[in-house]
DNA sequence: TTGAAAGCGGTACCAG
DNA sequence: CTGGTACCGCTTTCAA
């Protein structure tokens, strides 16, 4: 690999001068900058990002922690944070936590060691010492920590909006779905459902999962059919969890919507596939990654902020896995 | 941020001195080793990976880069290699190329600027110069160029396989998806389906599907069923143009599998929840990931490798969309 | 308009 | 066993 000194060398200028067109600052004559171009050219060079990130003391990576890239909600996000951040021309390093704290640690230190220009993070830990302390910038994706720059949906809407509908499509005896405990975001969506549940008249009951895992959504589906056969509407936690409920409640020959409605959360890709499509309450998973990497990049460039958390908009996305309206 | 001066300063040694105990070579006296400890645990030190990659000319960073991270396949291997890669203290820079060449040659060029220790690629452009003229080792995954290292599963097999499972449940009139046309892995796993067809008593018909995207799989399901309206088995190019075929077909009323056979390709982790239940051609994505990360890491350990070229197997995994054995 | 030189924060060689 | 120092490749004063 060609350096800079190589370069000067060839063009008969000064590492200095080169360091100049190359960052097209302070003077240099025309015909000097052909000379360094050509020079440039013809030994392929290209600048080491390790060097200018160490005399900078900041590199033009951006630390991404997510969950996990293998639940479907995630992908999503992570395109959106991309596609903002590569065009100001700053990269990702990229972690998944499995909501492990260790983990989660463990990448927050890369991020630091790598002099990352700032973060962005999907954690339930976001009042962590390690964060606050941090002198690279962090923006919270999903979960908001008090006062702390942030993108993120309003869940309780999502959950009241959800419980709404079914009540609306009818339903007398729902199933409410309760997500893993540590999970906020799980937590706020379920507590904005039980919260129209407990006012309106009807029965309703609650089934908890352990995780989001296909596996979980599979064991939880099948446990609510064994426990509370006439469930005749189901509020899931995730359009994960709602597929394996629909998947069960047609293997047991219910029609739905007619006598069992579902309504997922998310609106992760695949739920307009299924049969019937899925009714769930969409997050704009895409939007909220872009979102947090215009956020980011405006806290970088130190430009000044409107608003430093973001609360994106929460809709029901009405498909055939709901009754009212039809 | 502490630096290693600020904890020679501290411990009162010299720079040289912490550099030792921290990378735990050289002779270093056991009084001084706790008092160097001491010091960084005080300055809450820790290395710069900056300034060590630039001594070293190389990063403990690998480059991935995947086609979209969106599309539910690569999730699988992007975890594979992480999982491997995290134990041995790499991290990963991650880059979606969109199957556009501009983008993939944009990341390649931030991965050599980063000075990755190696990288491992999913492209459909291995040949190119500027792959074969890196400085760092790489490893292909999912598509193989003469004698670089990779690894990937029997498109070919695959497809034959698929077909063959069609015939056996007897479907007549055959409707089969040809992937997009610059995507070798979707080529050949068609071509592999088409040669078994070709020898087959059999009507089938041929649909290509532009993209992999949902949308472009919805459209393809629809003009199936307008196009041939008495396929009774097809072969779809992935497990997202099964879905949809598979929407589409319960959508008109047929009955899956009794009036049609719907055999899909990848098995993404969603199939499973579909109703019924999706038979596909399994390739283990999650491991082909993980011996990615393994072969590339030897590479970089200089370790001697037996194979270069991983082929991984490709299995059928029989659910409820095909017929024969029930 | 240009070049010399001092770092950025480490590592490793050499001397003592 | 320890310290001094050159160097990794680049940026940025400062002086010429």
């Amino acid at each position: 690999m060609a350096t800079i000194k190589d370069v000067a060398g060839a063009a008969g200028v000064s590492v200095a001068t080169v360091s100049r067109v190359l960052n097209d600052n302070g003077y240099v004559h025309e015909e000097t900058r052909t000379r360094v171009t050509a020079a440039m050219e013809k030994l392929n060079y290209y600048p080491n990002e390790v060097a200018r990130s160490l005399y900078k003391r900041e590199s033009r990576l951006i630390g991404l922690l997510l969950p996990d890239i293998t639940n479907p909600f995630f992908p999503q996000l992570a395109r959106g944070v991309e596609d903002e951040l590569q065009r100001e021309g700053y990269r990702l390093i990229f972690g998944n936590s499995d909501e492990h704290l260790e983990k989660e640690l463990e990448y927050l230190q890369t991020f630091k060691q790598n002099q990352v220009a700032g973060m962005i993070a999907a954690t339930n830990y976001p009042d962590l010492a390690e964060y606050s302390g941090m002198e690279q910038p962090v923006v919270f994706l999903d979960r908001t920590p008090e006062g702390a720059p942030s993108v993120y949906s309003d869940g309780r809407t999502g959950g009241k909006i959800a419980a709404e509908e079914i009540l609306r499509g009818n339903s007398k005896c729902i199933t409410l779905f309760k997500g893993p405990a540590h999970l906020p975001t799980a937590q706020e969506r379920f507590s904005g459902a039980l919260d129209v549940l407990r006012h309106a008249d009807v029965n309703f009951q609650i089934i908890t999962t352990a995780s989001f895992s296909f596996k979980d959504a599979q064991t939880s589906a099948k446990e609510l059919f064994a426990a509370y056969p006439n469930t005749d509407g189901v509020i899931a936690s995730n359009d994960i969890v709602a597929a394996a409920v629909l998947h069960e409640a047609l293997q047991q020959e219910k029609r739905v919507p007619e006598d069992i409605q579902i309504i997922g959360y998310d609106d992760i890709p695949q739920s307009e596939l299924l049969f019937p499509p899925l009714s769930t309450i969409r997050q704009p998973a895409y939007d909220m990654g872009k979102e947090a990497a215009k956020l980011l990049l405006n806290i970088i460039k130190k430009q000044p902020l409107k608003e430093t958390a973001i609360q994106m908009p929460v809709t029901f996305i009405k498909r055939k896995t709901t009754r009212k309206g039809d």
